[in-house]
DNA sequence: CGTAAGGTTGAATTTGCTCAATCTCGGTGG
DNA sequence: CCACCGAGATTGAGCAAATTCAACCTTACG
């Protein structure tokens, strides 16, 4: 195990962004994980024992191609549960990594596991989540495919802010993402060069802010109406 | 109801590509529907009380811009649940069509929807959709982000041949893909000009076959070099 | 035989990429 | 305190991939 994974103590908990305390998920969390910024995490081998839930921080999923392509394929907020297929499967996930330094919940296969006795809670949390990633991954599908690079970028910055606002983190209008120009690149099919350019471009034309390793939404509603930003996907019942 | 949307009774089925016969999920279905091709089917409104599967012919999930871009995110073959979320959260999935003629199967939303005394069999069945819809979508965006027109439709083809043959149909080496070359892309996220170019040249590196509404795969493990394809993805426990 | 949907082609153009050099700035060792 | 270092950001030039537009061809089919 990789020096930066640090065990924390579930009771001593560190100072971390909240979730809701209803949660279901939450609530199954049995320890805490602390794992540095770019840490790739498989976290297990073969059968895993344990579930994780993002606490604090950003993960991803991604895959390089044989010749170095990369392409991150979702992004994971405090809330996510970011290795269903651990879960529901019982086989490691692949390419999971963080993006920022994060807090892990670790959650027992067997609470999740879809057999009888499972908290009918946690099940109807398990769906609402699987569903919403995959509209998720759907928009995503409709970016790449057919949005340039401008929309794209005002795109994921509201949806992430969306997805934020959510669990209750990132301030209202003007709420930042910490990634390089080049996971940006990653996540939304361009070059790292492209990526700056457009974000000079978008800064000229005052929708955001840009510094090192950082991005504002100024105008959270000139952002949408660029990014032809619809909501409806990521509200489930 | 449009005119296209015919009720076949479940005794009478038409003659069809077969399922296994140890399907849960082909045993849950209660009737028959055939849709002619290129049908959108927002089957129900508000709350649906039927869930579809393929039972012949492809289906897809779409998505069209207000200018008209379109994007496909999804195909669906025969075996695969199409309306997922109208069984687990009881809302109507929108941007569903038939590629082709197909016939669907319909399943009550009480056989699938998740509470206790459910089928584990059925249970396990719609897990293991999901995550294999999961892993094809990330598979799809790896491909719009960041392969090019020739590797995306190498791949698509591979990908698609891979699960035609998992349910039984097409052949091994050669199978094809009646789709028009405007909907691939649709599909490739490209133009349908530029898909024709890039058909040609496969074809002349004796890839693929091309006719009208057709595309036939000739070399299976060539095109799956080309693809730098992996099929694992598409494999579940 | 006429028509329409689908396929093909070429020219001009756009979008985004690669390569390579340069800049900035926070942190670090002396 | 300060020069240095490296990650990340920025810039320009040239290039490649894919698009748009518009015309034209082919074929299935009523």
């Amino acid at each position: 195990m990789p020096t930066s994974h640090h065990v924390v103590p579930a009771f001593a908990r560190s100072p971390r962004l909240k979730l809701d305390g209803a949660d279901p998920l939450g609530a199954a969390v049995v320890r805490e994980l602390s794992v540095d910024a770019r840490q790739e995490f498989v976290l297990q081998d073969d059968a895993p024992q344990m579930a994780h839930l993002v606490l604090e921080g950003l993960g991803c999923r991604h895959r390089i191609l044989a010749d170095g392509r990369r392409q991150i394929t979702a992004i994971q907020v405090p809330g996510d549960v970011c290795d269903l297929e651990a879960a529901m499967a019982g086989r490691a996930d692949k390419g999971l990594m963080t993006l920022t330094r994060c807090i892990l919940g670790e959650i027992p296969r067997a609470r999740l596991d879809d057999v009888d006795g499972i908290d009918p809670g946690v099940r109807r949390a398990l769906w609402r989540q699987t569903l919403r990633d995959q509209a998720i991954a759907r928009e995503w599908l409709v970016g790449l495919g057919r949005r340039d690079a401008r929309e794209r970028l005002a795109h994921l910055l509201c949806e992430t802010g969306w997805r934020l606002r959510r669990v209750g983190l990132g301030e209202n209008d003007g709420f930042g993402l910490n990634l390089t120009q080049a996971e940006f690149a990653d996540i939304l099919g361009l070059s790292a060069v492209h990526v700056n350019r457009i974000m000079q471009q978008m800064r000229q034309e005052g929708l955001i802010e840009v510094g090192t390793k950082t991005v504002r939404v100024v105008s959270r509603e000139r952002l949408e109406r660029a990014a032809g930003f619809d909501p409806t996907y990521l509200d489930l019942p």
